[in-house]
DNA sequence: TCAGTCATTATCGTATACAATTTCACGCTA
DNA sequence: TAGCGTGAAATTGTATACGATAATGACTGA
């Protein structure tokens, strides 16, 4: 497609996805010099990075702490969801107007990428595949602008599950995509907003629900946004205990 | 309010105003060092500003060239628009829902500031006051990130108007405002929705119609984003003659 | 054994240095 | 006079250096 990644096009999009896929798990800490190391950049590069993850939520600088990955708080989480489902509506009101076969096609592929990625069993690909599918639609509704704020917010409840979420349950929400796309392609913008604002909740409701579950996630961990610095003493030690701080995913594509 | 604007901030406040009050004209160059030099900090610092200033759209940085003041396409403009009609759509409903009378005293009180500078001819603080009124109804909708986004896509509307938009006429948009803050304190959420894109309709077409049409601005401007590198030779003369390449108002508040 | 204090280390914030690239003016040629 | 190389100046891209600050851990005294 583009001609050429550059450097730090390729640590941004690897950090990404680590972080989404949650191969890097939020309070991870990101130390610049280790970071650069790692792909072979000053930390001036690595700033430049870590400032754009900064901007969509992915991870927190400044303070003159290391980097860490973001712990989202519940209102965080509730105002990226209260945000995409405006945004969603637009990219859908959008889509059907510039509607084409091609779009079409386009969307069934991915969603034959999806099936077979739940049938595979990947769960980081699922996750992957499942915020991919609303940036694919918004970038059809031909608005760059609304394209990126989508991308932006995705991120951002992306991380919300992993804080928050219990194990991605793949093929729930591949069904839910089937239908929006069903009623895209029907040109039946009111249902398609049903069917939109019915699947984000769903989304959330696996987010924020769990919260209050039980879940396999350590306590700790699940507390610990309403720590913040609080647990910083007695609290965190199990996190990090032996296993390297920093644990990147070189491959994406 | 808190307590210690960071240089950096104070830059980039600065340098947002002169392009939003259009001090700083789209297509005007912002060489790193000599910015650097007004506001005494180095390039490194200068390009965190650049940085955010270019998240916003107010500034094109990379290519290896100096920054210059953003200089949005007609497709950028109507993207910005598009947008921006449904983030705040989606802050009506949430202002109409965590409505108190306290918000009401805040906008009627910006009211009149914004009649005060109509009535006092200011075209810059008319511009700011405009522009701030639509910012200041999303940060009631106690969404921080809705916030962050209507912030970020009036930045690009304020350029848009810079680029095409005739000199503003104030009293025109002062009005409108009045009239979807009295919909919104009668929880007419029907009615505001009416208002505001009305109300952005008419922005828009002050930005776009006017395109088309005469102007006071020079022709050379005008065509400026249908050449984009083209008129750089023989067409561009009359800009930067003479006058300082960079002037900025350090003034802001 | 435990709390408190202090030195050490890790890490970031900012400035600066150097290389690479573009821009621009000047002068040369037809 | 118009076109076109060519070299200096301007400007950015990237790396590195240095100072500041917070985290870490050891040591002392009760």
């Amino acid at each position: 497609m583009t001609g050429k990644p550059s450097r730090i096009d390729q640590a941004y999009t690897a950090l990404k996805s680590a972080i989404i896929e949650q191969a890097l798990r939020p309070g991870d800490k990101l130390p610049e010099d280790e970071v650069g190391q790692l792909f072979s950049m000053s930390r001036t590069l690595v700033r430049q990075v870590f400032s754009r993850l900064n901007a969509e939520g992915l991870i927190e600088i400044g303070g003159k702490r290391p980097a860490t990955v973001a712990i989202p708080s519940i209102d965080d989480a509730v105002a990226a969801f209260e945000v995409r489902q405006a945004l969603e509506r637009e990219v859908i009101t959008l889509v059907i107007k510039r509607w084409s076969p091609e779009h079409k096609a386009t969307l069934e592929a991915h969603l034959a990428r999806e099936i077979e990625a739940a049938k595979a069993g990947s769960a980081p690909m699922s996750i992957r595949l499942a915020g991919e599918f609303h940036t694919l639609l918004a970038e059809m509704s031909g608005n760059p602008l609304l394209s990126r704020f989508v991308s932006d917010v995705v991120s951002r409840c992306s991380v919300v599950l992993a804080v928050y979420g219990r194990p991605h349950s793949a093929d729930c929400g591949v069904h839910e995509h089937r239908d929006i796309i069903d009623a895209i392609a029907a040109g039946d913008a009111t249902r398609a907003w049903d069917l939109m604002r019915h699947h984000l909740g769903e989304v959330e409701a696996r987010a924020l629900i769990g919260s209050s579950e039980d879940s396999p996630r350590s306590l700790a961990d699940m507390l610990s946004p309403y720590f913040e610095g609080g647990a910083r003493t007695a609290t965190r030690p199990a996190k990090n205990r032996g296993r390297p701080r920093l644990q990147v995913v070189k491959e994406n594509r």
